[in-house]
DNA sequence: TAATTCCCGACTGTTTTAGTCAGGATTGTT
DNA sequence: AACAATCCTGACTAAAACAGTCGGGAATTA
């Protein structure tokens, strides 16, 4: 699973989705004015979440993308697969591990680890991300300081 | 954080130094022919390695490269930072998100996990590695937690 | 019919990845 | 001292991915 800021454009834009998510479509141009992201980028994006049958697509005046399920049916992993749809981790890019016969040392670890952030991932449904104070006032109510024992290019994304 | 190919690489190339850590000291065209890396991406890649406190080069016929410490000093997100360099430090890509006044939607989200890769990753060490296959079920006892489940005393990071 | 919106494909500039290449600098062995 | 092994450095490259842009459709509502 790679996490990159494509990735996290999707999220965001789908987290703003389900918040607008009354009755009627939004719209890109809404997204993109709030998120602050190209909407052409937008398009692209959606067209991939489209595909993975995350929203649907509604044309003509006052149309716009609707989420195509439950918010609370949707999770984080879900959207970042659609668009990074990067999936396998052939560990020797070619080579001979293709985790049958003769797996590469570190085979294991990426296998295991791709699954824990998954499972993380999988785990946080859109509905709970949009309805923070539970989720998100936790992640940021902390204590101050052991930020920086992190070293920056760790951190996933970005922190500021 | 970016999880590559590069510092899939590194972390490969650093256990494979570890099983050979007996006293002398590894060429780079061992690694190269064992793990099936190019010598001159090994050199780029030990270049990091050397600057980053995690590896000694000794030159000179029956030269190579040395674990600067302990294997079990030495954890995967230490290598995997000393490669993958790269900060992405624009929430929204120059948008308003820094952090401070008006956090974007999905903030929280990627502090949080970023803290959880890096504990994962700073839990194993490459001692612990290289004595498979004892490691893997260790490692997956290891879980990355659910936003809900950290304790508030361990979360950290800043705050809008 | 006209405006609005999704939809689609092709194109572009920049960065990163994954290397190659050419040449040092240092050191052990003979 | 000569030589070979090895690290070390910097510049270069091809391919891919990222982050868009652009132009033109197709569907739908007013």
């Amino acid at each position: 699973m790679k996490l990159t800021t494509k990735g996290r454009y999707a999220v965001t834009a789908m987290m703003d989705l389900a918040i607008q998510s009354s009755a009627s479509p939004v719209a890109l141009e809404e997204i993109s004015g709030r998120q602050d992201i190209s909407q052409s980028y937008l398009e692209q994006l959606f067209a991939l979440l489209r595909r993975a049958g995350l929203v649907e697509g509604i044309r003509g005046p006052h149309g716009g993308y609707q989420l195509a399920r439950d918010v609370n049916e949707i999770s984080i992993a879900e959207v970042i697969a659609a668009v990074d749809e990067n999936i396998d981790l052939t560990c020797g890019n070619g080579s001979s591990c293709s985790g049958d016969a003769d797996p590469c040392l570190t085979h294991g670890l990426w296998t295991t680890l791709s699954e824990q952030i998954y499972n993380f991932l999988h785990g946080i449904k859109l509905g709970e991300l949009i309805k923070s104070p539970e989720v998100l006032k936790i992640t940021q109510k902390r204590e101050v300081g052991r930020v920086a024992d992190i070293p920056v290019h760790l951190q996933v994304g970005n922190i500021n």
